[in-house]
DNA sequence: GTATGTGAAGACCTTCACAGCG
DNA sequence: CGCTGTGAAGGTCTTCACATAC
């Protein structure tokens, strides 16, 4: 996982991509200072993760949009489509498969799994639920990138262990626990309670 | 936002609160070396980050678990219960409605706002959708003091400043875009693409 | 002996401030 | 002049290593 971009820096290049998608279309060229201004961000910190990607504003100017957002994107590498499963098919997970918002960075959903024998075989979002049973067999043969975890957290670990038994490398966890992996997996964890957690925290710091 | 608890810290808290609830019960004693293992983090972390809470350890023996889990739950304000809305009863807003594992923690989910006439008054996880243009009087009254945007990403700037004009100061946003809010404000990002693009780059990094 | 609590070291990240370029 | 690119400064976070206590 050694990486020749700063981890924080990573974190910011998809949100950066967001914004200059977000200007308007006849807009074609932004500064820092802009740029930062609506990714919540320090205007060097922009210029100094941009500088990672190798990429060159223009002095005076500031960066092409255009050209910025093939250098996050290809720096991203969104170039390639991956393709990404999801186990885990109770109320987050179909909200997950139905929701459209990856396919437009070139994410494809190909494989869902459950371990309920009454909801395999259905249909979500237009995909067939397989049992967690074959999991990894249709992981290889589909050539899958990403496994998304969906499912109640005690069932989480074993779905882990499955995908990272059938080679993959990249998890995104929403199971409310605490993955054990090798160190060559990354993981990504979203945690609900997690979240609501910090944020009382800092209620409850502010006064309230 | 200052807090004399750094802001690591309180992101890990809720980690190794999870994780102490997960030992069997009948453990009494938790070593920093083994709660540590169980939630990703070095051992000397786990210390540190304990003695930010006060908590006094046992040196030869551990942490006494109960007495750590009131601790935390103590730091992160999680004594009073506090109430929650749900803004955007779509795909994720109804599973977020539905999904059940706030409340263990003293979240009370106690308003669901959408702008869609067709969803207003319709049920959904027992509660009643209410229009979003009654968000800011249903907020003070039911006493909400976490909102959640769970809206498209172009209606959760509007959605957000509504929240904050009804006094919230603790948002947990998962539309695709970055909020802009008074600085009073803590705002916790909750991003499907973004997480998908990071676990791209380092499955890229790696050689894939 | 065993495990905590913590100063100090080191790694990492952010921000400043300004030289340099268009 | 305006804005980038970046060395240097300043923070924050993590890890080490060991004195300290049970």
């Amino acid at each position: 996982m050694k990486s020749s971009i700063p981890a924080a820096t990573v974190a910011r290049l998809p949100i950066y991509l967001r914004c200059l998608g977000d200007l308007a279309a006849d807009q074609s060229t932004c500064s820092s200072e802009e740029l930062g201004a609506i990714a919540g961000v320090n205007s060097a910190q922009v210029r100094k993760d941009v500088s990672f990607l190798g990429s060159q504003g223009v002095r005076g100017v500031g960066y092409k949009v255009a050209e910025l957002r093939r250098e996050l994107r290809s720096a991203l590498g969104l170039t390639k489509g991956y393709a990404v499963a999801i186990a885990g098919i109770g109320n987050l997970g179909r909200a997950l498969s139905n929701y459209g918002g990856f396919a437009g960075w070139g994410f494809d959903v190909v494989a869902l799994f459950d371990s309920d024998p009454a909801k395999v075989g259905s249909k979500v979002g237009g995909q067939r639920v397989e049992s967690v049973e074959h999991l990894e067999r249709i992981v290889k043969e589909r050539g899958v990138s990403i496994g998304i975890v969906a499912t109640p957290a005690d069932a989480a670990q074993s779905v882990v262990d499955q995908f990272t038994g059938a080679g993959l490398r990249s998890i995104l966890n929403f199971a409310p626990t605490v993955l054990q992996v090798p160190e060559t997996v990354a993981v990504r964890r979203v945690d609900l309670s997690t979240e609501l957690q910090i944020l009382s925290f800092y209620l409850k710091d502010s006064g309230e």
